[in-house]
DNA sequence: TTTAATAATGACTCGTTGGTCAGTTGACTT
DNA sequence: AAGTCAACTGACCAACGAGTCATTATTAAA
């Protein structure tokens, strides 16, 4: 099993490099087994350090979970909204544009515990659930709304709920990713991701236009 | 706190409603708390029974979750099989039925708490996972593609990969029973999930008629 | 080389919880 | 009314895992 024997245990002293590398070893136990059955000796092991060492830079089990959360995400959201004030083009290219950047984050296997781990255990941390609805969803939603503001304005996005249409682009995305942290295994190669996001943005894209063509609903 | 004071806590043998009553609360407890946080003392309590009673009908905690998954959606999945066998009326008609029946049961607030369950625990129950995936996935998905071949046998559906076409009808809906029973507490009121189905289905029935109109993806 | 400061360890404690079982009590038979 | 069966109970046990802390090892400064 462990075949760490040869390369010593070498103990090393590294302040610094900690914190990131916990809360990497984190995540992968998180979102793999769920928060009350994560160890923290796994984790703790999984870093290459000690338990003793994980209460060293996080004071429990529930800062740690914290942190994983708040650190996974927010510098993206920030990336995004940074991206989206500086471009002013074709409201539908930044829409696709945003779909990219939603997916290089979702579809990151890296990254695709969070969402899973948020929703499995949201009713145990509502304090959590609730920094994440605020930090995260909201934001992501100002996000779309904006975008689809602009391409309502010049005419070539139809109108309607902003967060209901944000809801409609996104599930999928979020879906597919929680979907292959879980069933994923079993389901291994019956849909592809990548293509299953592409088929999704284009119908996306072709119902978000204004209904030009002869089909009015019902 | 307990205010069953006044109600003499009569302890009553009812062998034939145990089952169906613990696993009511198990499948509430599993769902709020997820697999290891749930505690089987609270089951019990929430069933009305002591802890002793539980082992009494199911051999562990793991065979009581086996139990809620297994027997909270096959019924419904059945149903739905049946009806599809002797219907052979509109294929677009019969795709509306068949989300509307999908969300009859995810819609369920009882019930809504099995997709999320599935999810968040598949990566503890290797077994569970897959004879869910094999059960529910699969047989979910065979319906979906039934209705879409005859759709597309007399022209009203446009082709394409039927898995990929039901996990994009398909994972709105889970989703927002995932979202339910996870963020839908902070999210109150954003979203109606009722209207959200609706614009989805409408969404998705147009994306999946014939490209008539003159748009062609670039 | 010696010393001081502190990063890291791992054996320990202690609360929690899955699972057991000897005893209790409700319901049915005679 | 007495007897019998088994559904039900709850005190108990053992395992497990979060969190502690006295000790050890590393690094940099003196």
């Amino acid at each position: 099993m462990n075949t760490d024997a040869p390369s010593l245990p070498a103990r090393r002293r590294r302040k610094a490099e900690r914190p990131a590398e916990l809360l990497a070893a984190a995540l992968e136990v998180f979102a793999e087994r769920g928060y009350s059955a994560a160890r923290l000796d796994d984790i703790a092991r999984r870093a290459g350090v000690s338990k003793g060492t994980v209460f060293l830079y996080y004071a429990n089990k529930q800062a740690l979970f914290r942190a994983v959360i708040e650190t996974a995400v927010l510098p993206h959201l920030a990336a995004g909204e940074a991206l989206l004030a500086q471009d002013e083009g074709d409201p539908e290219a930044l829409m696709r544009a945003l779909f990219a950047g939603y997916w290089r984050v979702l579809g990151d296997p890296q990254l695709s515990g969070i969402p899973k781990l948020v929703m499995a255990e949201a009713g145990n941390f509502p304090e959590v659930a609730a920094y994440y609805h605020e930090q995260v969803v909201m934001r992501g939603r100002a996000l779309f709304a904006e975008i689809h503001r602009r391409g309502v304005a010049r005419g070539v996005f139809r109108e309607g709920d902003p967060a209901l249409l944000c809801q409609l682009a996104l599930s999928p995305l979020l879906f597919v990713c929680v979907w292959r942290s879980s069933l994923g295994g079993c389901d291994a190669g019956a849909i592809e991701p990548d293509r299953f996001v592409e088929a999704h943005v284009d119908m996306f894209m072709r119902g978000l236009m204004p209904a030009a063509s002869a089909r009015s609903s019902s």
